[in-house]
This record gives structure tokens, sequence and C-alpha cells, in this order.
DNA sequence: TTTGACTCTGTAGTCTGTACAGGGTTTACT
DNA sequence: AGTAAACCCTGTACAGACTACAGAGTCAAA
């Protein structure tokens, strides 16, 4: 049984971190001590881990849920849910490279018609862009 | 001279953003009616208009107002102020597009061991892999 | 025993908005 | 003129995913 700086410690997780995932549901409560200290197990590490990892591959806390309730019932759940969870995140982590591709080819767009001269700001093409309509 | 709500109408951006725009001093405190309602001119329309532009182009509210501030001093500022804030938010989001890629490509190889099939998800590679040291 | 390091709780801050409550004002219609 | 709808005002709370701090209590080592 370790304390919270200790689980800090061993996870790298940011001792605030872990009452925030507790307040939030991630953690579960753990027991407390005599003097109402937290006392972690070898389950709570795990399931620190399992959420940083998630974490670390941009699940939302919300998704994260879901998969510790897969992982949690695994008799009453298949592969095919969790696969699909999975699917979902990378479609919208696509979506997003997307979005920003197409952002990054509009500023660069915007970008290749300004000299980048030591003159005056006043004809700035990237400004009169910001402001012209459309 | 309009209120909040025709400045609103007029630019597609929620009212509440205005106030929120102002808030943080991105628009300026507009004059007021004797009532105490904003009234708003061409000015305001025309720099709200550049707000929302960058906005969609990602700048943080911050750039903006550098940039917004080197609109207003064109005299004592340079295209290549300008320029260097925008390849900055360029360079920006070509390394926010390749952390996802890496992401993506993690995603997708976790997600190739697991089959997908409709039973139990206890051996499931995707969640022994969020468990798994390393 | 005392000091320092730890932990507890609750709360506020980050960023970019959005939404609401509880009031006052203006406009439109009868 | 009266009234109802639609607007506007302020301040505040919420979202996600944390982080940080104040003020108090606890523990371990010298």
């Amino acid at each position: 049984m370790i304390t919270r700086g200790k689980l800090s410690e061993q996870s790298g997780c940011n001792a605030e971190t872990i009452r925030y995932y507790e307040r939030i549901g991630l953690l579960p409560d753990p027991p407390r001590s005599e003097s109402g200290y937290r006392m972690y197990n070898d389950t709570h590490v795990s399931r620190l881990r399992f959420i940083q990892r998630a974490r670390e591959l941009g699940f939302s806390a919300e998704r994260i849920r879901d998969l510790l309730d897969l992982s949690d019932n695994p008799k009453e759940h298949t592969r095919a849910e969790v696969k699909e969870l999975t699917e979902a995140h990378i479609q919208e982590v696509a979506q997003k490279i997307r979005d920003l591709q197409r952002l990054k080819n509009r500023l660069n767009s915007i970008s290749s018609h300004c000299d980048g001269a030591k003159e005056s700001a006043r004809d700035c093409p990237i400004l009169i862009s910001l402001f012209a309509d459309q």
C-alpha cells in the first residue's frame, strides 16, 4: 500500500492529476489510512497506467471510462466493442489531421503572397487578406 | 451604429462571444447608448471579421492581439514581422500534424492486432497493450 | 522536540467560448 | 396607453484536462 506521492512517483503522473482522475471517476476512491491518507495498491497502479497510456493515445476521459468499463467486465463485452471504440477514435484523429492539413495549406497560400520585407506593414497581403471580404 | 445583436447577425459571431472578445481585449470597448447598450460602427465590424478570419486560421487570441497591433500601427512595423508571426503559426500547425500522424500510426498498429470478433473482450490485444508495461 | 516533507480539503486558474439568471430597455401591436 | 415580445445589461458557471495554491493536519527522521 502506497500513498499518493509514491503513486505519483511510480507512475510519473502528477499527484494532483491522480486526485482529478478520482474526482471524475476514472480511478476508484481508494481506501484511507486512519488519518485519511489515500492508500493505493497494485490494482490502482495498473489502472492508472492504463489511463496514462490511453491519454497518450489521445483518448478522451469519456472514452477511457468506456474502455475501462469494457476491461472491468470483459465477459459481458466483445473485442468488437473495443475495436469499435478504437476505430472511432482513429477516425477522429484522421479527421483532425485533414482539417489541420487544409488549414496549413491556406496559411501557406496566404503567407506566400507576402515578401516579408523590412518595410511598412501597411500593405501587407497577409493583413489585407484577414480584413478583406471572403 | 448597431447593437450587439445586429453585429452578431452581420458577422455570424455569437453575441456572447463578442462580449468575450471585448473582455479579453481583442475588441475595443464600444461607445454606449444612454441606457448603456453597446453601439458598434463599421470599424468594429471589420475588426471583428479580422478576428474571425484569424480564428478560422487557428491563430490564438494572443497571436491575434499581436496581428491587430501590427495592423493598428502599420507604420511602426514591417511585413517581416507579420510574416514571422504567420510562419511561426504554420510551424506549430505542422508540428501538430506530425504529432497526430504519429499518434494515428500507433493507434492503427494497436488496432490491427485485434480481430474485432464478437467474443469476450478478456484477451483483447488492445486492452492488453494499454495495461502492458512499455 | 522540532523540522521538513508529506497529505488533506477546497478552490481558482488555464483557453475559447457558451449559456443562463435576474434584471432593465426598446419595439411592435392592440 | 398598455402590454408582451424581443432585445440588452451584468455577473457568473460550465465545458475538458489538468495544474497550483492556501491553510490545515500528519508523519518520519535527527
